[in-house]
DNA sequence: CTTAAATGTGTAAACGGTTACATATTAGTT
DNA sequence: AACTAATATGTAACCGTTTACACATTTAAG
């Protein structure tokens, strides 16, 4: 390994002046510039970021975790925090959480002990207590918070579309899917579904499902068909459970949108390509991820920061497991 | 921050000390171990994982470089990596090379700098330049190499296999999707099903594309179906061509699989979900991953390793997209 | 021409750990 | 009892940087 003292040695000067040419600060002589770029140059050193980090007790590295890079929402979430971070020349430290809090707490633990500058997270457990004495900024992401810097769709908004827009497509039996209990954007869907069916005079049944997995998706797609046959319109707490269901519904041979409308949520890139394609309502996990990281380099520069709290729009895209609206009708 | 000094002034001793009780090594007594272990308890003191990497000119970190996480068959691999890392203490520090060798070698040089004990790469770049001069161990991953240890699955195999299963239920004009010609892994399935066909007396295409990005996936659908409207059988290049060729057929009213047969590559979670659910040919993505990050712990950990090649097997997933085979027939 | 300010560079002390070495005490052997 | 080995602990050097401080030289100002 190259270090900064054999720059030193081949250039003819001290590591305080390399150091400085290297960090453009402090006053050095434009030769002694040159002689030492040449010899970084031709030596090809390049500083060790440990000993920069552990000198500033700052690192050029931010921690991401995620409850599951598995689950087909969070690639995109990632690589927005992963695009913007790596404009900012920071780099990631990446986890999953499975959402169970003593791997949360580990992984924060390291972060610290990285001298991470700062922590994306978008786990959803009730730990918030592993938060709570952190020392360096943390940003949530897909997450409420009013206690910390966070980036979310408006997940209400969102749920209220869906419910408007299934009905406005002329479903009259509903079944509303609720995501787990302990995930709140899910509940802000649901939420927001809830209401503007409450306020119809269209009946609908709510069905509990407690997690996202594939696996699990199909079972509850099955049990909802058994228990309410008759559900004519489904609004799923996500597109991987939209999915399930769609394939469930068309191996029953159930006509799609015909006689069962189907609406998901989060618009994964997969459900374009379903057949047939999948109406949903989009949030805008590239762009999550990518404000999420904005928002934690704003906090880690000392900058102003106007919005702590940065929701974004939601919109529903018109697929096809939706009927078309008769505009004029 | 609380540090080593702070723990071994509350305890009345020296750092030397601490040290030594934290890692377990050289003698130390069992009070003072106690008194040690209370302080740390006390101060909830954790070592700055930068200092000790930074002596030790080894941290705990392994670097993990993907194409793009956004890719669905990645997800999978990264979750083998980081799980089975993570059972060893390492952590993930994790970027997205887009095949840009530029970006590939950024994100090499940061790892280096970060003192990463190794590097699991998956990139399928020319520039293998990239890790001539790397001081660290390095694992390919999906993707062969001869001079480096890799792990990667039997993608001839995979295309023979293919190739065997679709002629065996009667496709008659087949058309291959050849995957991009920088991809190895790609060429391999190409190759082997290319022996196959070529060794029977089956009408076949070739068709190149020259990405797996979901948006081109859909042109190269249509392509096909214009170039080539009487083919019976496609052997995509891996699920998200295959998913669009599906979408593609089914759009144009074929019914599948009796007018047309289609096999993927790489059984990506969303394969299963889709209708008619896709026949493909499952790369075990997951324990790639895992194999990968085993692999190169035993080269950290230096010990002997038996095979630095380690290829997994390839198995054909028979779903709706292909006929039933009449075993007797 | 003198003096102050600006420029240029080096020395050494951090940063928070680990460990080689020195030293002291205790235990075990003849 | 004398000597050696094992146990226990501390001091200081080191890992590769950055930067406060000191010092020397140049430039600008009066």
């Amino acid at each position: 390994m190259v270090t900064i003292r054999d720059v030193a040695k081949k250039s003819g000067v001290s590591i305080a002046t390399v150091s400085r040419v290297l960090n453009a600060n402090g006053y050095v002589h434009e030769d002694t510039r040159k002689k030492v770029m040449a010899a970084v140059d031709e030596l090809k050193y390049s500083p060790n970021e440990v000993a920069r980090s552990l000198y500033k007790k700052k690192s050029k590295l931010v921690g991401l975790l995620l409850p599951d890079i598995t689950n087909p929402f969070f690639p995109q979430l990632a690589r927005g925090v992963e695009d913007e971070m790596q404009k900012g020349g920071y780099r990631i430290l990446f986890g999953n959480s499975d959402e169970n809090a003593e791997k949360e707490l580990d992984y924060l633990n390291t972060f610290i002990q990285n001298n991470v500058v700062g922590i994306i997270s978008a786990t959803n457990n009730k730990a918030k207590d592993n938060y709570k004495n952190l020392s360096i900024p943390v940003v949530f992401l897909d997450r409420t918070s009013t206690d910390y810097p966070s980036v979310y769709a408006d997940g209400k908004k969102g749920g209220r579309m869906a419910a408007e827009e299934i009905v406005k497509r002329g479903s009259k039996r509903i079944t509303i899917l609720k995501g787990p209990a302990h995930i709140q954007p899910a509940q802000d869907r649901f939420q927001g579904a809830l209401e503007v069916l409450s306020q119809s005079n269209i009946d609908f049944h709510v069905m509990s499902t407690t997690s996202f997995a594939f696996e699990d998706a199909e079972k509850w797609a099955k049990e909802l068909f058994a228990t309410y046959p008759d559900t004519d319109g489904v609004l799923a707490s996500n597109d991987i459970v939209a999915t399930a269901v769609l394939h469930e519904a068309l191996r029953l041979g159930k006509s799609i949108p015909e006689e069962l409308q189907i609406i998901g949520f989060d618009d994964i890139p997969q459900s374009s390509l379903l057949f047939p394609s999948l109406s949903t309502i989009r949030q805008p996990a590239y762009e999550m991820g990518k404000e999420a990281a904005q928002l934690l380099m704003k906090i880690t520069n000392q900058e102003k920061i106007q919005q702590h709290q940065v929701q974004l729009p939601v919109t529903f895209i018109d697929r096809n497991t939706t009927r078309k609206v008769d505009e004029n009708g």
